[in-house]
DNA sequence: TTTATATTTGACCGTTCGTTCTAATTGGTT
DNA sequence: AACCAATTAGAACGAACGGTCAAATATAAA
């Protein structure tokens, strides 16, 4: 009962998230995200709450939209490390075509709002956790396949990709030749052999 | 010839820099700015220009007080791995001993400022830049050395180490598990061996 | 001691911030 | 057709923003 919303508010989550994806917490006002959404104040107010709860929200739906996922990736069935490689190579290739150059959404929350914001680092650690685990359990199938030999630690492994392949989204903010990220994810990769 | 200084701009700037490091570029106000260096507004204005100016100001100084800088570390005459093994190390250990979880200045102004900050991007692409370069070196004289095999790639290695080091300052900013960033340095410096 | 110049203080500028409110509008339910 | 409740547009809110200014103050040079 009652009037119908205007618009669609997924399609406005999205515009949210692409802005403050593009330009961090802080530097995005209220007033840039009713221009870009096309809405009005009061209908952002009532349909996500304030600012932080907005941003709250794309960043949720940053996460929840990926796909594949990185644990989806990393849970293909038969052998796991061209899983693990495979993975790898699409944050390089999630780098090497971001031409607007926003990074990765979970690195920007993290380095501007870590550790002030606690709801922003509970979620931002929920998610490398998440990577965390999934690559250790890619890495213990592996192992137990013959495809890495016994003494190899996969938890480790798995927290060396986890840095590194954040290191890879944070680098690749800068306007550094692709061959970089390219050398930088083979050499990494070469731990596998 | 006219009235002197009643601060000393050295221990402002300090100061400065210890804000915008705890919390970033636009979350600090030159409110708090004055509040904490104790001077006035007026005197923080002729002293370091705008909010702007005064940030790159504490940005250069953070790069330019680090001792030993990465640079020095890496120059260090006699065998090269040691050098680099040292400098990852020293990479852990500013952020297992980084109670305020801060993490890396010039990581927090990346991840917050690029691409939109031009001036802020030069930066830190000229101070990556400078690191990957010192890696390439030491990397180079150690296989002169001989203490790497001859058919490394030396600048494709710095590449990586240059990833895996910004990661770690990034994810340092979680409050994980200190063992998570030794595995990770461990697993990382594996590949000179 | 006078003078010229820099610094300090604190009020003040216009703008923008995130948020709230009022009133008009709309559409599903009765 | 009448009503109710959600949504809408847009004005308005107080607070905070970055930055400036005039007057008072202090110092080194003349």
């Amino acid at each position: 009962m009652g009037r119908t919303k205007e618009f669609d508010p997924e399609a406005a989550l999205q515009e949210a998230l692409e802005l403050f994806w593009e330009r961090g917490y802080e530097a995005t006002s209220m007033s840039d995200l009713i221009e870009r959404l096309g809405i009005g104040r009061a209908s952002l107010y009532a349909t996500f709450g304030g600012k932080h709860e907005l941003y709250v929200k794309a960043l949720r739906r940053y996460i929840e939209t990926r796909r594949p996922s990185p644990v989806e990736i990393l849970s293909q069935p038969g052998p796991a490390l061209p899983a693990v490689r495979a993975l790898v190579e699409s944050y390089v290739a999630d780098s090497v075509t971001d031409v607007l150059r926003r990074g990765c959404m979970v690195v920007n929350a993290a380095a501007e709002m870590m550790p002030a914001d606690d709801e922003i680092a509970r979620f931002v650690e929920a998610n490398w956790a998440a990577i965390e685990t999934a690559l250790t359990s890619a890495l213990t199938r592996a192992r137990a396949q013959g495809e890495l030999p016994a003494d190899r630690d996969p938890r480790a492994m798995a927290r060396f990709l986890l840095v590194f392949l954040q290191g890879l989204r944070l680098v690749s903010k800068g306007s550094s030749d692709p061959a970089r990220l390219h050398d930088a994810a083979a050499q990494a990769l070469s731990i596998l052999d």
